[in-house]
DNA sequence: TCTTCTTACGCTCGGCGTAAGTATC
DNA sequence: GATACTTACGCCGAGCGTAAGAAGA
């Protein structure tokens, strides 16, 4: 199980094909032929049918361990790289755009730390490969649920903060001054695709169990501003925590009740933070305590 | 960054002696000082010191990679081979003893299902190797914070259940009466050690932030009515989630309300299950959602 | 001086490329 | 018969062991 043979292994797999496989590892075929021998040789199972190249069932099981595994050694070399030419830097928090909700603001400290606003999936990694001390993601989940995150590396996870998600409407939306709203009623409309600054209309999908949810605009920035100006301005709908929803000129916030789902912000960290990052979390948990004290 | 230089390297950091981890993985100390060398060099860092034989901070790091990928290696490895000799058995679910409270008990359709009970931190691995095609696991955490689970594999979770923590007294216990405990009250009292079957005394200790938690009787059975038993008999205090401590003859289950934690179920399981692994786990989460609905 | 890691050196075998072989569309 | 994977074979280098060297206790 060398990690280069795992590598062809996933190469030929995404690209159904021995030779275009070598051509882009730099193999000959033959090499990538021999690879794939010995891989299935070693498991003790062919991997791949050819003609058509396709994964076998234990292919395609390996394929489920192979990417991630691949991504952590690569994590872990970035991270012990990184840390030989450690330019001894300050605190950083890694943050996808709408984490940063009304409760993390109130519990950065006043100085002494970088706040880095990051697409919600590269939060992991840079929390990985210590670009990040501390990492901040959301995400739309069942109440209750965590987060589901990349697996780059072995972090754990705190939830710090759960509110309601809206729809951002523009005031002249004919649903405009609903109450509430369920997101199967908005399947068919056509909403922004922004990726990095909202939440994915996969996401969504899997959210309602289906539904076309088409994409109109796209936007790849992390801006939040940008998404609720572009949403205010009726180019498409967007899901947003309450906090981020409210309060924009020219679009009103309106609550999700169904399917029963939570914007979750939590807290990603390596290990056991410590000194200053362990002083930032205990204040993010902190927050996240005295509010479930006073809900009671 | 292959995989036999690294296991030396976690062996040689383990046991703080090149020689010693020479004679362990049965090569010479020559070998192993060059797999550390070929390390250092490829990273690019010092990882050790040498005389004593202590890891750097970048050694640190890197060991923290380390051994959760070996880890993964050795299950995906495993999960392929066994599926290659796939006797294609029918659905089975592996739990954790105190996971196995009533609602999940109600979910759990009349036939089809094989049970296997086994300590909690074998059910990840369990899962990850397919010898499982679903676990629960379960323990205490604080309330709407996922479990902290061993890294073995890309693996799911799905919180299914949480209920309140009770320890579990003897009637003749001076505090028997209470009608709520505080955990650091009872830091000093002997605890039955029972990590497989009930709480590992370290997590007490973690969640108490500190406190002795001395151990009483060991037991390393998977078994809760031999626990309660135990407990009831004056062995030692243990927690127990409420199902589990209520009842029991002999012995009464006291709330704990400090820290605020609570006993938390979960799903996991390995991607997307499918087929009849999909309907249990189906059935498991919609019992979670009906139980939401209801307490409000 | 003894223990323990490092370095030098030679050997073997793993792994790649070239090229011929084979199977499938 | 063209395309794409497999097998044969030779070469090179990675990696191990033996043995000598260096450095710390």
């Amino acid at each position: 199980m060398d990690p280069h043979l795992l590598r062809t292994y996933v190469t030929v797999a995404r690209l159904a094909s021995f030779s275009e496989a070598a051509r882009e590892l730099g193999y000959t075929q033959s090499a990538v032929s021999q690879h794939i021998a010995a891989l299935e040789q070693d498991l003790g199972a062919p991997l791949l049918t050819r003609r058509p190249v396709t994964p076998t069932a234990a292919g395609e099981r390996l394929l489920e361990h192979a990417a991630p595994l691949l991504l952590r050694l690569d994590a872990a070399r970035a991270d012990v790289v990184r840390m030989a030419a450690a330019p001894e830097r300050g605190l950083t928090l890694a943050t996808a755009p709408t984490a940063l909700g009304p409760r993390v603001l109130a519990a950065l400290p006043r100085a002494g730390v970088t706040l880095r606003v990051l697409a919600r999936d590269e939060i992991p990694a840079a929390v990985a490969t210590g670009t990040a001390d501390l990492g901040l993601v959301d995400g739309i989940a069942a109440p209750n649920d965590p987060l589901r995150l990349p697996d780059v590396a072995p972090l754990t996870t705190h939830g710090v903060a759960e509110e309601p998600v809206c729809v951002l409407l523009p005031d002249t939306h004919p649903l405009a001054g609903r109450s509430a709203l369920r997101l199967g009623d908005l399947a068919a409309a056509r909403w922004l695709d922004a990726p990095d600054a909202g939440v994915p209309l996969a996401r969504l999908r899997a959210a309602n169990g289906g539904g076309a949810f088409r994409p109109a605009l796209r936007y790849d920035g992390t801006d939040v501003r940008v998404l609720t100006a572009l949403a205010a301005a009726g180019h498409g709908l967007t899901l947003l925590p309450r906090s981020a929803a409210s309060g924009v000129p020219g679009a009103v916030a309106v609550p999700l009740t169904e399917p029963r789902v939570v914007h979750r912000t939590e807290l990603v960290y390596r290990g056991a933070p410590r000194g200053a990052a362990a002083r930032l979390a205990g204040r993010l948990v902190e927050r996240e305590r005295e509010r479930e004290r006073l809900r009671e």
